[in-house]
DNA sequence: GTTAAGATCTGCT
DNA sequence: GCAGATCTTAACG
């Protein structure tokens, strides 16, 4: 060991239980500026949340549960604090936090990173020259660059090898409300959150 | 059993 | 800015 851990993973330690429970809203903004961390046998990857969206269970549409348990949401129906993780358009995973109460079929998508620790082992993943604005800027971008698939779903956030870490104690930033990206019906909704000013995001 | 659409990314124009 | 890749899921017959 050279100099000791990064200064970030002191604020690795694992949020508690009832942050996930809260209506899926807060949580999505509750997310913002907590650390994301995935530890592998390569060792350790972990960026900052910067951008989440949040999935309803009544209104809206663009929620994979708004038709009904399926064999694919399942873990969106199971208790908070769980890990939603599906595969779509042939490539990509995209990984969501399960929210709310159990029964209830909610979860907040994690959409874009700020990578703080692991940078050569997430620039080996998603491809080297690959800058560092655009190693986790986006949904799949960022299951690749934290080695995130199938396995994982329905993982407990609480433990390795995938956790959410507090963060920095102070959370000093404007957080902007926006639609939704990628979604063909309840667009309207301003359901999209991130970090203003944050070079990390999917979109400006 | 078949089919159409999808919470995306990349490369090319 | 736009189309193609690529394959799982869920709806439909």
């Amino acid at each position: 060991m050279k100099s000791g851990k990064p200064a970030s993973l002191k604020y690795c330690r694992p949020l508690r239980l009832p942050v996930y429970s809260q209506d899926t809203v807060t949580v999505a903004r509750e997310l913002l500026g907590r650390v994301l961390c995935r530890e592998t046998e390569e060792g350790l990857a972990a960026g900052m949340i910067v951008e989440t969206e949040a999935y309803l269970s009544s209104g809206d549409p663009a929620c994979h549960a708004s038709r009904g348990m399926t064999e694919r949401n399942a873990p969106m129906f199971g208790p908070a604090g769980r890990a939603y993780v599906y595969f779509i358009y042939g490539n990509h995973f995209c990984f969501n936090v399960v929210t709310g109460a159990e029964g209830d079929g909610e979860a907040v998508l994690v959409r874009a990173l700020k990578p703080l620790a692991g940078l050569e082992l997430m620039k080996s993943r998603r491809g080297d020259n690959c800058r560092v604005e655009n190693l986790t800027s986006g949904p799949g971008k960022l299951c690749r660059a934290l080695a995130i698939d199938k396995r994982l779903n329905g993982h407990d956030l609480r433990k390795r090898p995938l956790w959410i870490g507090a963060g920095e104690a102070i959370r000093d930033f404007a957080v902007i409300s926006a639609p939704r990206v990628g979604i063909s019906v309840a667009a309207d909704k301003l359901l999209r959150f991130y970090i203003s000013g944050s070079k990390f995001v999917s979109r400006r």
